[in-house]
DNA sequence: TAAGGTACTGACATGAAAGTAAGTGACCTC
DNA sequence: GAGGTCACTTACTTTCATGTCAGTACCTTA
């Protein structure tokens, strides 16, 4: 093993406690890696879309969950959302560049927990 | 179902549809994105710690929740639990080969969302 | 005339996740 | 022999995330 291969060291306050309770960061990261978050998210990565294509995209959303996460997400300045006034209804969403900043540290994170899952769950007896 | 029966590799996988439902790789998301899961995780990857020392740096969790997430993670193959039989007992846990893996891959996420929290929760009016 | 698409909202239900609190066993110290 | 330490487990309760379903307003196609 190389001490390359080991993992960067956290900054001192995370580190040590390893964050208050109670903390914003708390708050932030259980938004950007909830349920539905996460695959949102990902999906926008891959350019603007529309609401029902995010409703076919992240499989299994009901329209509740999908209207919630992307309100969350839009509060937290990671998606915008672009309404056009016609008929019928057009509404676009994209990541705004903080959403693009955090889709590139979400993206290998996602890629390792497809890469290995087969490996992961599959050896649970 | 698993990962390896789906028709294309990763990236366009991924990319088209976020991915399935009922998928293990939602499974195993959810285990490294829950609440709990990032914060023991991180703790570890600073190195070995016993419970008591957990308890204590994942600031606010119950002693319940602390042995539930180190059980997934430890069937997740991501952490190692060695006990030794001494009185009181004595018990360490550290990250496996692929556990340390993911922690590289989380902990510029976590770092992130340190950085933003102020900027994401302050700037909601 | 009816059915379907589009982007939602709101009321209600439920089930899983999380918290609370107490107990356990083996020993050691006071 | 009372109380403390350590690493848990178990039973019970509460909270919250999520699901289900119905409704809205307007237009298009069959």
């Amino acid at each position: 093993m190389k001490v390359s291969d080991l993992p960067a060291p956290l900054p001192a306050t995370i580190a040590d406690g390893v964050f208050p309770a109670g903390c914003p960061s708390r708050t932030v990261l259980d938004h950007i890696t909830s349920k539905w978050g996460v695959l949102i998210l990902l999906s926008l990565s891959e350019g603007d879309q529309r609401w029902s294509e995010l409703r076919r995209r992240a499989e299994g959303i009901s329209e509740k969950m999908l209207a919630q996460t992307l309100k969350t997400l839009e509060r937290d300045g990671l998606v915008r959302r672009d309404a056009q006034p016609v008929i019928p209804p057009r509404v676009d969403y994209s990541l705004t560049e903080r959403g693009r900043e955090l889709s590139t540290l979400l993206i290998p994170l996602v890629t390792w927990a497809f890469d290995n899952a087969d490996a992961i769950i599959g050896g649970q007896n």
